[in-house]
DNA sequence: AAGTCCATCTCGTAT
DNA sequence: ATACGAGGTGGACTT
């Protein structure tokens, strides 16, 4: 495993470390005083201040400064790095393609440099989203109500797509939409304007109903409803089912079926 | 300034520096292979590899891997930073109370650990997004068309805010949905809702236009527009209006201004 | 504290 | 390459 550190280099010691680092395709972190200048989807200059810079192997370029998680500015993986002297100072120029996007650091003062071809083969394993809600009731409609089979997900109307269409156990129509966390008005809008989709467009799904003269139900799914939200639904007629989202990670579940 | 590293430090003394980093509210930099667990809005975890930590003195906390912009794991300002000692690793939790969110790490194999009080007085001062058109637009209405009169921002509908109404040269009532970026599809339907909106809803604006048999008119303003979202205002009637976004930072402005 | 909307959103995924 | 939607979106602002 390659790793280097500089303490309080000069330039061109520094330009050396930045180059050889960016040959090996190592990641790099920097903690120096800088001046950056941006220019590409929008405009931006920040002057003299220290900060943290990170460069990683696959072109991502960032530069942290002592508040928040977003970091101040950057460039995203793809994107190419390269470094100079000019003035006797340390440049790093990140430049991607489409859209045209320019990162320039001006860097004066460095504490440190330190490059490491970093070692990690592993994978975030997560659980708790929209999908694995879907995934959920797919295999167990049961837990939106007896009798509930879901046909198609994802289906395509005018402003978005139905997270999942199905039928009740009397054949009607049952349009879902999932929300993993707390739903609020703008969910019971989204499923309204699904609902008069459906109903304004033309499709298989609205003549078997108009044909059989079954309804369309329109079920908001997640974990809570907000007050607001649950007034609307209310006026709507559409109907709120409480379901968590599984909170089991990938991991955990394969042991669980290994089990058996 | 305080400023201090350590190079492969085993755990007490890791342990010593990270509590006394996180007593002066500096800003910490690790390297070293950690196991990490969240579990807050969504649950994950991250088996053992090398990652880069960072943890900041407004209580941000990001756990970095050697790809993408975006940390694998991480904790918003105000978070609390705690570390503690356990089967000779050092461990590090970062508390936030609403919503409950919880992060662990797990520390084996430290590579360094940095910490600074970083010295960081300048902002980004950057230009070029919505706001910045919005406010052109409310100084130079010419560059809609002449005789524009804009009169209201931010106007309140219920899907939403219409960024810009105002009045042609003939006392039309005029919807300006201003977009920074290239305008797509979304952003017509967006329009075409609030104007929706706007001939849905009791207000003085339709009642104006109502008796003096005025026009609504709705402009999509933005610096270009795709193909499939020109299709589709030609079929709504909306109009399309190019504008860019100002590129000028607001210290140029002000030299610029005081050039005069 | 909670809701709303923009963002150099980023990132995955389907087209 | 481009389009589209989700996100532990983050972050600024309003209520």
């Amino acid at each position: 495993m390659k790793y280097k550190i500089l303490e309080k280099p000069d330039s061109e010691q520094a330009y050396e470390l930045v180059h050889e680092a960016l040959r090996k395709r190592a990641t790099i972190v920097i903690y120096a005083c800088c001046k950056v200048n941006y220019e590409g989807r929008a405009l931006s200059q920040l002057n003299w201040g220290e900060r943290i810079i990170l460069i990683k192997p696959d072109g991502a370029f960032l530069i942290h400064q002592e508040k928040k998680v977003e970091p101040v500015n950057w460039q995203p993986p793809k994107s190419k790095t390269r470094s100079y002297l000019k003035d006797d100072n340390l440049f790093l120029e990140s430049h991607r393609r489409t859209p045209k996007e320019l990162l320039t650091v001006e860097i004066r003062k460095i504490h440190f440099i330190n490059y490491a071809n970093i070692e990690d083969y592993e994978e975030l394993e997560q659980a708790g989203y929209e999908k694995d809600m879907s995934d959920m009731i797919m295999e167990k409609p049961h837990l939106i109500e007896e009798g509930f089979v879901p046909t198609t997900r994802e289906y395509s109307v005018e402003h978005g797509f139905i997270d999942i269409l199905g039928k009740d156990k009397d054949n009607n129509l049952m349009v879902l939409e999932l929300k993993a966390r707390k739903a609020g008005v703008s969910a019971v809008k989204q499923l309204r304007r699904y609902l008069q989709d459906l109903e304004n467009t033309d499709n298989d799904y609205l003549k078997e109903c108009n044909a059989q003269k079954k309804k369309i139900r329109g079920l908001l799914v997640a974990p809570s409803i907000m007050d607001d939200a649950q007034e609307l639904i209310e006026e709507e007629g559409i109907e709120f089912v409480a379901v968590e989202p599984p909170r089991e990670l990938k991991r955990d579940k394969k042991t669980t079926l290994d089990a058996f």
